[in-house]
DNA sequence: ATTCTGACGAGCG
DNA sequence: TCGCTCGCCAGAA
């Protein structure tokens, strides 16, 4: 017997879809996973996952600032995620921010990397 | 069944 | 531009 999958299960889904090299953001998770407007549930869903565990890249999610979202009993995640972000080619400016405009993943259309 | 816990984001002053 | 409020909800114990 199979399991269904759980909500949790659909959102890392999506997750499992973003390229490297680009990220993605709560809200848009969310919208992909069928669940607008609920991108919270996406932030809780991926404060579950391993860290170590890479085969969901979660490092990939950003919030809709371009922004890393910490928690702060993760101490030392923001500059884990960062690193991660950085070895894929993804920079950061001087506040800490990416610039979505270009590294933002975009589901149907072709990747331009610029 | 109930309680508790969290990686968000739009709107508004 | 910035900080604050508020709506959102699945999963673990």
């Amino acid at each position: 017997m199979s399991t269904n999958p759980t909500t949790y299960d659909r959102i890392y889904d999506v997750v499992r879809q973003i390229p490297l090299g680009r990220v993605a953001t709560y809200g848009q998770i969310a919208e992909l996973s069928n669940l607008a407007g609920k991108a919270r549930l996406v932030g809780y869903a991926l404060y579950r996952v391993d860290m170590q565990n890479l085969d969901i890249p979660w490092q990939r999610v950003v919030n809709a600032k371009g922004e890393i979202s910490l928690s702060p009993l993760r101490f030392g995640t923001d500059y884990l995620q960062r690193d991660l972000l950085e070895n894929e080619g993804i920079s950061f400016n001087d506040a800490g921010k990416i610039n979505l405009r270009k590294y933002l993943w975009q589901p149907h259309k072709s990747q331009p990397v610029d």
